[in-house]
DNA sequence: TTGAAAGCGCTAACAA
DNA sequence: TTGTTAGCGCTTTCAA
């Protein structure tokens, strides 16, 4: 089905300004693009007949041209309640649209979450509607990044970006916090603290490389872990409450907990208060990402793994206008620009 | 600054799919919008071709003669937190999204937070990049409107829209649920439980209608109601749980509260156990929006005033397709399709 | 069923 | 500083 315009009335074109305003098509582009060019009479002529005439450029045309549109499309999936509910995604968001406003840019948010968006975005994205796309949280084996590689679309991944086979993609940027390096950092802290009964609460498996690389990062450094000290969540917060209820029925004697993120983190401090442990003398917490809006307003405070979010969105945007800030770390030597953003780790009370 | 195609590789056009199958433009321009007058022999090369070549038609081409996109803007305010993280919003989000879906319509969600954002989403809508629009939550005063209206371009507004002194617009489509009526039936569910202290959580003040309206419906009922039984939050859970306690501290005596939205009232919830209340026992809590997410799973389960939120979604994408089903309420005789959705009382525990 | 040709509204050489 | 001209890639009459 077909949506018009409903005012009939013509748009008045560059044309029609020109004849106006008595001057040629050239000069009235001149003018609306504001070029220098311009001798003063003619300018101020011009821009009398855009107002009384309510001109507006057809950006399909110019785009025709020019072949840039001034929006940057910016590509998530919002799987059943979760990633459009994550503060963390909120945060990153903002970055990124701070950023492309910063450069002039319109972000387009689009959802990849039916079946059928998939192809309908890719067509979308194909049909030289933006200048360039962030993509964030593709499923392991998703074509888009192909897809877009092809088209010759510029493309900026958040998280790194796995192919099928489940190798990492090669020649793609990418901006990615150094959750593994994170995860050793919490959980160091955790074994400094002389607590000896360490769980973890994991993030999904089958989605984000993010979970992965922070349960790697666990066992980095307790290499001898039984599985069963392993529980994993959605990401969310009543995920992270019932992966919590579930390791302290497995191991009442758990003195601490790794929780893969914030919001998880929450849901777990909850549930051992309800059940009477003490945080943090009882069982010590710590968190990842530094979500302040959660992670300061817990009870106790959250310690947690601080990453810079919305640095992060800003860096990816900024990555896509090729100012390359390359902070690669450990001497990542892929020729594609890609940044891992180091973290740190925030002491408050829980652990 | 300007982002550029990286292949240097033109892409190939309708013109080189005509030349390599051996047919002309309009033939394959038949078979790329699967018109019927084409031979099968024809169809066959041209798919051929298009899938040798790789192929992708350019919209803006496309839309510089049909004049139109298929695509569809959402358009909504972020601020500070709010909005993103509600599940209402995201509820009602995917109803527009799937709705649209089935139109075939790409839906693009566009921001307005930073002051300058409002330009250019403004240029964004007006540079015919889309077919229609959708807004949310705009301020009062918000000139969008009037802008949309003067370019012709269709719109729906989600809530009834405001115009600068404060009375609705004329001639706008919206959709809204009938907060008023909601609000009395909540309050009214209390008064017949025997309550006689009710007190309200109400919305923000500044930014949504909807606040006013569910306010409004609470005060129908209780006519003389005190206005220190009134405390306002922002439609957060943590706004929820500060107003809880304000009005707890103020009147120790109080013995049911209405929560003007589910969010608010899972803080509330939580204040009140806290506070050693029992729900409903010692108070009586009534909710709104009935987001199943939030209001079965709070302790106890929330009495709330049930909106179908992903049905005013699709309704709103139904009528910016013109597909008016008028199912308008109370006479409302405006001459725009606009359509206030009822609600229901949801008896859960919690009430 | 197919093709030729005329735009859609704009920008960008190039000439004046 | 200005205007003329030639497209950008597509759809859409109209004739064949």
């Amino acid at each position: 089905m077909v949506l018009t315009q409903r005012s009939n009335a013509r748009r008045p074109t560059l044309e029609d300004v020109a004849r106006w305003s008595g001057v040629s098509k050239s000069t009235v582009s001149r003018v609306v693009n504001g070029e220098l060019k311009v001798s003063a009479e003619a300018a101020v002529r011009v821009r009398e007949a855009i107002s009384a005439l309510g001109y507006v450029p057809n950006q399909a045309a110019r785009q025709l041209v020019t072949r840039h549109t001034g929006a940057v499309a910016v590509v998530a999936s919002q799987p059943e309640n979760r990633l459009f509910l994550d503060p963390y995604f909120d945060c990153l968001l903002r970055g990124i649209r701070g950023e492309l406003a910063r450069h002039g840019a319109q972000a387009l948010l689009l959802f990849l979450d039916e079946p059928d968006d998939h192809a309908r975005v890719a067509d979308y994205l194909g049909g030289g509607h933006v200048d360039g796309v962030i993509l964030f949280s593709l499923r392991p084996g998703d074509r888009l990044p192909e897809m877009v590689d092809r088209l010759g679309l510029p493309a900026v991944f958040g998280g790194r970006p796995l192919l099928r086979d489940g190798h990492p993609a090669r020649g793609q940027a990418y901006v990615d916090g150094d959750n593994r390096g994170g995860a050793r950092q919490a959980v160091r802290h955790l074994v400094d603290l002389g607590r000896e009964r360490i769980a973890t609460v994991a993030g999904p498996y089958d989605q984000e490389n993010s979970a992965a690389d922070r349960l790697a990062g666990y066992r980095d450094i307790l290499l001898d872990t039984a599985p069963h000290l392993v529980e994993r969540a959605d990401y969310t917060r009543q995920g992270g409450a019932d992966a919590m209820a579930a390791l302290i029925d497995r191991h009442p004697d758990l003195d601490a907990v790794f929780v893969a993120s914030d919001l998880m983190a929450s849901g777990a401090l909850q549930v051992l208060r309800e059940r009477g442990r003490r945080v943090p003398e009882d069982v010590a917490v710590v968190g990842f990402d530094d979500l302040v809006a959660i992670s300061e307003s817990t009870h106790p405070p959250l310690t947690t793994v601080h990453q810079d979010v919305g640095g992060m969105g800003r860096l990816m945007a900024r990555l896509l206008f090729g100012r390359t800030e390359q902070d690669t770390w450990e001497g990542d030597t892929s020729e594609a620009p890609s940044v891992v953003v180091p973290t740190r780790l925030v002491v408050r009370e829980s652990a």
